[in-house]
DNA sequence: TAGCAAGTTGACCGCGCGGTCCGGTTAGTG
DNA sequence: CACTAACCGGACCGCGCGGTCAACTTGCTA
């Protein structure tokens, strides 16, 4: 048996550290954030990071797992609850918020081939399907839309209001009531393709 | 006066060549592609590349405003054309085509402070402002959009069904299909948040 | 066809990156 | 309290990048 010790104190509170500092170096300067700056901003030698994080990107796989998992955990409290147009509203509330205080959608294409990172988004991508479902045969939404297509039009709202220079706090709002409205059975022209399934 | 030379033939040809290595490359491998790797893509030297773009973002910018100037004339052409609804609907579905063909919009991020790539861009907007106006003129499209809504969704949809691993084709029309209900007057909810202006 | 400005080339430079490593430090144990 | 394994720090490495330059080649003109 390998009884491993519990980490020692410091350890834990570093990691912790290194995981927010690396969350806000990703955010201000996109994949190309160094492991150095990194470093310097959690208060700790570079040499640290590589011991909590084999490569950087399992630095980034960490972070994204953290994330999903979250939404996941939101998901199933959502399905407890009572209203099903609701939960599919709020959950895409929930994800746009999360992106808007700390975009890091564009961390998911550099790691997407790592298994812990794509787990994470199976099990988020199941619960997703099971308030979709719920809410598409309650009429809520469409008939024609998968869970796989609200998971796709997640990220698009804080994508669209991405674009604008000076960030306008909670733009993606706007379009997220757009794209809410397209999700809607009122007024829906039949969808030409076929829904994708991921892997 | 300034009585310059017409540039020489080569001059022109590799430029070309170069403008079209530069988008293959950059579609490939991202923002990352190496101006050494664009060269011999190319057929050229590396040096024969900072003749023709002073840096690697003057290059970048040349690429965008072709781009840009390309969906313009386009609208432009649409205008011209009788249908309100149809030019909206044709003008997004050539968009999301010329990104699913080459999709570099990452690019428009790194070079958003060059004021050619401003000029082009604003010359674009120009365009889908009168284009929106008409439709949403016509009732083709909810009061409520703007040109510069419009603007923004633009890249959604293939930013969304670029998600998917091993690239379904045309998959955008779906979620452009998705958008463009959303856009659609009919069931149309108040939109929370101001539309944005650019700059 | 002679002359030359314009164009081309690839070796070269400095830099900052991801990742390594080992001497010094410290938290937890018996 | 003394011991030690786990942990930390930062100098260091090799690499590939964007960009420069001086020697060479070539398309145009008179």
């Amino acid at each position: 048996m390998t009884a491993t010790r519990p980490p020692r104190a410091d350890a834990v509170r570093n990691r912790r550290l290194l995981l927010a500092a690396a969350a806000d170096e990703f955010a201000e300067h996109g994949l190309d954030a160094s492991v150095a700056d990194i470093a310097r901003r959690a208060g700790v030698g570079k040499g640290t990071v590589f011991r909590h994080f084999a490569t950087k990107d399992d630095l980034v796989a960490a972070i994204l797992t953290d994330r999903m998992d979250a939404l996941h955990h939101l998901g199933e409290r959502l399905l407890a609850s009572g209203d099903p147009a609701a939960a599919v509203r709020e959950f895409l509330t929930a994800a746009a918020a999360q992106r808007q205080e700390r975009d890091l959608s564009f961390l998911a294409a550099a790691t997407e081939s790592m298994p812990e990172v794509a787990a994470a988004r199976d099990r988020m991508m199941a619960t997703i399907d099971a308030v979709v479902a719920r809410a598409r045969d309650h009429g809520a939404i469409r008939a024609d839309i998968t869970g796989t297509d609200v998971f796709l039009l997640m990220c698009a709202p804080n994508y669209v209001a991405g674009y604008v220079p000076d960030a306008v706090p909670d733009l993606w709002r706007r379009y997220l009531a757009v794209i809410l409205d397209g999700l809607s059975p009122e007024g829906a022209q039949p969808l030409p393709i076929q829904p994708p399934t991921l892997t």
